[in-house]
DNA sequence: AAGTGGTCTAGACCACTCT
DNA sequence: GAGTGGTCTAGACCACTTT
């Protein structure tokens, strides 16, 4: 069995690199190297402790480890398994900027339920403030200017995946359905011509759970 | 004191939603309603579990999972901190594509030193295979076509951070400095003119930690 | 020395999947 | 029912930072 082959090598407790990253390494070579492909099952956790002579949580982190690092994908009941199809959802260059065009709920709900996951975006925040340092930065303005912020996080199956924080100029947002929190149908993209000059009109921060997400882009090489 | 300020809820040991959620859930909503703002310090792991009443790895589960959010950083020996300044590094998208150009080493040591790590690549792996079937698609030729596959690992202060995968059609790369382990001063962009017709010369698949970048885009609204 | 997060042990019970 | 990963407890020792 291609699992048994993995386990060949042992740790080295007395080396300044921790246990559980040994364990990883040796995981993610195997990986690397071929002799895990991509779907195949990983030993399990009581296997691994076994062989490694570790406690439990030392394999799992080791298994944390490697899921942050996309390698593998943990299925509860089932085992853990090297990644091989893309993971609940991608978002390519141009699908990520279509959806968030459409300001992100009823595209996150569409597909999400498209995917077998129930959705739920709660968190919605609307307040007027000033904008972060970093934030006045990217979008030119002074620290001291008022910025319209629009924060709202997406869960699937009431696990939390994305959070998105937007921010537009508050000369730009008031009086228009971007400062209700809730904007109607259509989003606040359903408005038009906010790019009368050149300034940007808009910074949105997105975090997204590592494990989750599969990010692709297409960059030019210049 | 501000640290204090956020220990006012209890959790629902009885919830459907694990503890751990719920104590992240509440340290996460004090960040976004600006009970906790950017650099300020959570309360420490032992306030933590006196105050909820739980075990260590309870608190540290949460912990993560804000690191994992991107919302926290961890300091050994000092704190947790609501994260204010980019992180260790962050790749804009045309920095993104430049290191890359350059075929990462010499640029990811240089920056590395920069922000005062110690960097390393290893793993350096080349080798002539079948491409993955979601690679192939990608670069839009057959499952059974020959690639040259590089991947080598990015390391800061011992931590793999990132992790890099190119897959090259090896009529392209035969021959060439690309099939080369080590391909110089330069990297494999160092040669030119790849781009004689329209189909993808190379498909890299990177995967980064998600708690030491912070990717940056600016997208078309289109 | 005191406080912090990092690693690790050795158990426990649970939810899920498969047979 | 057996096997799997998910959550949780209650300790321990360590490395790092600050006082």
């Amino acid at each position: 069995m291609a699992v048994d082959d993995v386990l060949t090598s042992s740790v080295d407790p007395g080396s300044d690199r921790p246990v559980y990253k040994q364990i990883a390494d040796h995981l993610r070579t195997a990986i690397a190297r071929g002799r895990l492909h991509e779907g195949d099952q990983l030993p399990s956790e009581a296997r691994l402790m076994n062989h490694y002579s570790v406690a439990r949580m030392t394999i799992r982190n080791a298994m944390r480890l490697l899921q942050d690092e996309g390698l593998v994908t943990a299925e509860h009941g089932k085992g853990v398994y090297v990644r091989s199809r893309p993971p609940v959802r991608r978002l390519a260059s141009d699908r990520f900027a279509q959806r968030h065009r459409k300001e992100g709920k009823a595209a996150f709900i569409s597909e999400a339920e498209h995917a077998g996951a129930t959705p739920r975006v709660d968190m919605i925040e609307v307040s007027e403030s000033r904008p972060p340092g970093e934030i006045a930065d990217r979008m030119g303005i002074n620290d001291d200017a008022s910025v319209v912020v629009r924060s709202r996080r997406y869960l699937l199956d009431g696990k939390p995946v994305e959070i998105a924080v937007s921010y537009v100029p508050a000369d730009l947002a008031r009086g228009t359905p971007i400062s209700d929190p809730n904007p109607g149908p259509g989003g606040i993209y359903a408005r038009t011509a906010y790019d009368t000059d050149n300034r940007p009109v808009e910074v949105c921060d997105t975090v997204m759970a590592a494990d989750v997400y599969q990010l692709s882009y297409e960059l030019p090489a210049r």
